[in-house]
DNA sequence: AATGAATGAGGCTTCATTCAT
DNA sequence: TATGAATGAAGCCTCATTCAT
C-alpha cells in the first residue's frame, strides 16, 4: 500500500519531467499531466501542494543530477583537454533526455529568482576561474589554442553544445531535414566542438 | 495630430514588441500590454482583434527585417570572410534589441507551424549550400580554416552568436556579473567567434 | 445637406426594420446594421443616442401603422363578417413584411415594460368587446358559428393568423417543403381560417 | 448524500430550464443561471464545457420528453378524433410547463441548422399525412368536418394551441388580464379548439 | 492514499457607447 | 453631418486550487 503512494509520486514526477522537460511543454496544465500520467489531476496537489511545487521538485532533479556530474567532472583531476571533452560528452547526453530543460532555464531564470545555476559553488568560483584561466595560457603556449578569455571560452563551449538542442526546430526548419538526419548531425557535434576549440585536434 | 491615428497602433505594436521580444515576457497578457502602452485593453482588439493576431503581426515585422538584411547579405557579392563577419554583425545587433525573439522562435517553431524560417529561399537552399561548400574548401586548401560540413559551421556560428543572448540570464548567474560586464562580453564576442571560426583570424 | 441628414436617419431605419423583423435578427448589434446600411456605426448613435432608442423607434413606427389600419377597421361600419376578413388581410399582409415582428412582441413585451399593444384604445376596450359579444350571439342565433366567448374568438383569430408565421421554419422543416409551397399555404390561409370561424364559409 | 454529486448537475440543468423555458429569458447568461441555482458560474462549466453545450442538452431533454409522448399517440391506435383530443391535451399541458419552449424554436431553427422538428420520423411522414388526409375525408363524408388540407389541419390545430402560449403576455396585455384570468382561459381552450376543428363538438 | 465536486481568480473577446474632430 | 478612435462593462471560458469524503 505505502509503496503505492511512492509509486504515484514518483509516477507524476517522472511523467512531469517528460513533458516538461523531454516533449517541450513547459506551460503544460495539470490536467495534461495528470492525463499523461493517468491519475486524478487532485493528485499532483495532494503529492506537490501546487503546480509550481511539482515544477520546482522536477527541476531541481533534473538540474542537480547534471550539476554533481559536472562537478565530479571538474575535480575529477583530468586534464584540461578531457575535462573539456567529458564536460561536452556529459552535456549533450543530458541535452538528449531533456532537451527542452535548457530552454526553460533560458525563459524563466530571469523571471524566477528562484532558478540558480551555478557551474560551480560560489566558494570554488574564483579558483576554477583562475584555475582555466592558467590551463588556456599553458595551451596557448603549446599552440593547442589561440588565446581566450575564460568567459568567452565558457561562453563558446556551452554556445556550441547548448544551441543545437536549444534551436533543435530553427535548424531541422531552416536545413529541411529529418529527425534522423539531424541525430546524425548531433552524434558528430562533439568531434566539431573540440576541433574549434583546439587547434590540434 | 493627423499622424495620431496611426500612433496608438504603432504605440501598441512598439510596446508589444519590447514587451515579449525584449523584456522576454512572451506570456504576458493583453492587460500587461495595454497597460505598459497606457492604453486600454480593449484598443489591443480594436486594432488587431485578438492577441494572437497582434502576436504574429509584431512577430513577422521583427523577423522580417532581420531576415531581408541577411538575404542581401548573402546575395551582396562579399567574399566568404565578409559575409561571415557581416552575418555575426547584423546578427548581434538585432539580437541586442530582441534578445527574447530567438528564443520564442526556439519556443514555438515546434507547435506553430505557421513559423517558417528559412535563411535562404528555398529554391536557392541548395544552391547557397554547395557555394558555402566551395568556400570552405578554398579556406581549407588555404589554411584558413579546418575542414567542417556547411551543416555543421553554419550550426556553429549561430550557436556562437545565438547563445550569449539566448543563455543571456544564465551567464550573468553563473559568472555572478552585471549588466555592464554582460555588454562588455558581448562587445567582444564578434572577434571570438571570427577568432574560433577562421584559423588565421 | 439637410435632405441627406433626413436620408441617413431614414436609411437607418429602414434597414433596421428589415434587420430586426423582416430577416429575424432581432439581436442584430449596430455593426450589424451599420454595414447592412453601408454607414458608420457612430451614426446610428449620433441619430438615436442607443440601440435601445433606435430598436424601440422602429418598432413602433412598425407597429403603429398597424394598429392604426386595425382600428380604422374596427372602426368603419363594416359587419363582423366584413371585419373579421379585413382584420385578417391585414394581418397577413403586414406579417408578409415583418414576419418577425409578431415574434419579437411575443418574445419581449413581458421584459420589456415599455411595450404596449392594445388592440383598441383603452377607453373602447370594454364597449368593442360588449360589441363584439353581441356580433357573435347574432351570428350564433342565425346558425352562422357555435357559441364562443370573445376573448376566446379573439384569441382563436389571432393564433390562426399569427402561428403561420410565428413559426414559419417550424412549419417549413416539420413538412419538409420549400418556400414556394410555403408562400402557397400562407396564400390559401385566410379562406381557411374563415372557414374555421364561421359555419356558413 | 451520494446522489448529491448528481444533483448540483441536475439543478443546474432544471433551473437552466426554468430560466430559459419557464420565465423565457432565452439570453439569460450562465451568471444568471448560476445565480439562480445558487451554486458558481465555473461549475456550469464543469459539468457542460459551455454555455451553448448546457443549453442544447436541456433542449433536447425538453423536446425529446414532448415528441416522444406525441410519438405514442401517433402510433397509439387511437381514432382521429382522440387522436386530435390526446394530441391538444398533450400540447397544452407541456406548454403550461415550459411555456417559452416553442417560441425559442420558433426563433432559433432557422439560425441554428441544429435543431431538427419533426412531427413524425421522416420515414413515416408521407405515410402519415395520407393516413390524415383519410380521415379527413371521412369526417368530412360524415359531417363531422369542412374539407382541409392536412397541412392547413396541422397547421391551424398547432396554431391554436401554441398561440395563447407564445402570445402568453400579448393576450394578458390586450386584455388588461390578471394572470388568474389567463389561466382560465388556457383550461377552457382545449374545447374551444375541438369546437372549431370538428363540426359535431 | 486518492478523488469527484466545486470554486475564485484571471484571461480573452465583444459590444454599445462616447469623444474629438 | 458624420466618423475613426477609444473605452467600460459584461460575457464566456480555463485553470490551479480546495474541500469533503
Amino acid at each position: 500500500m505505502e509503496i503505492l503512494a511512492t509509486d504515484t509520486e514518483q509516477l507524476i514526477k517522472e511523467t512531469a519531467k517528460r513533458v516538461f522537460f523531454a516533449e517541450g511543454k513547459l506551460h503544460a496544465t495539470t490536467q495534461e499531466i495528470a492525463d499523461a500520467a493517468g491519475i486524478n489531476r487532485a493528485s499532483i496537489h495532494y503529492y506537490f501542494r501546487s503546480r509550481q511545487k511539482l515544477f520546482d521538485t522536477v527541476f531541481i532533479e533534473a538540474t542537480t543530477e547534471m550539476r554533481s556530474k559536472i562537478q565530479d567532472i571538474m575535480e575529477g583531476g583530468f586534464s584540461f583537454r578531457e575535462r573539456t571533452e567529458k564536460f561536452i560528452e556529459t552535456f549533450i547526453e543530458k541535452s538528449l533526455k531533456h532537451p527542452y530543460l535548457e530552454m526553460f532555464i533560458a525563459t524563466e531564470i530571469n523571471t524566477n529568482p528562484a532558478i540558480q545555476l551555478q557551474l560551480s559553488k560560489p566558494s570554488k568560483e574564483k579558483e576554477n576561474l583562475k584555475k582555466l584561466e592558467d590551463d588556456i595560457k599553458n595551451a596557448v603556449a603549446e599552440g593547442r589554442m589561440k588565446p581566450i578569455t575564460p568567459h568567452h571560452f565558457i561562453i563558446s563551449m556551452m554556445s556550441l553544445c547548448s544551441f543545437p538542442f536549444l534551436g533543435r526546430d530553427i535548424i531541422k526548419n531552416a536545413f529541411s531535414i529529418n529527425d534522423e538526419e539531424y541525430k546524425k548531425l548531433i552524434a558528430e557535434r562533439k568531434d566539431v566542438i573540440i576541433k574549434l576549440l583546439f587547434l590540434d585536434a
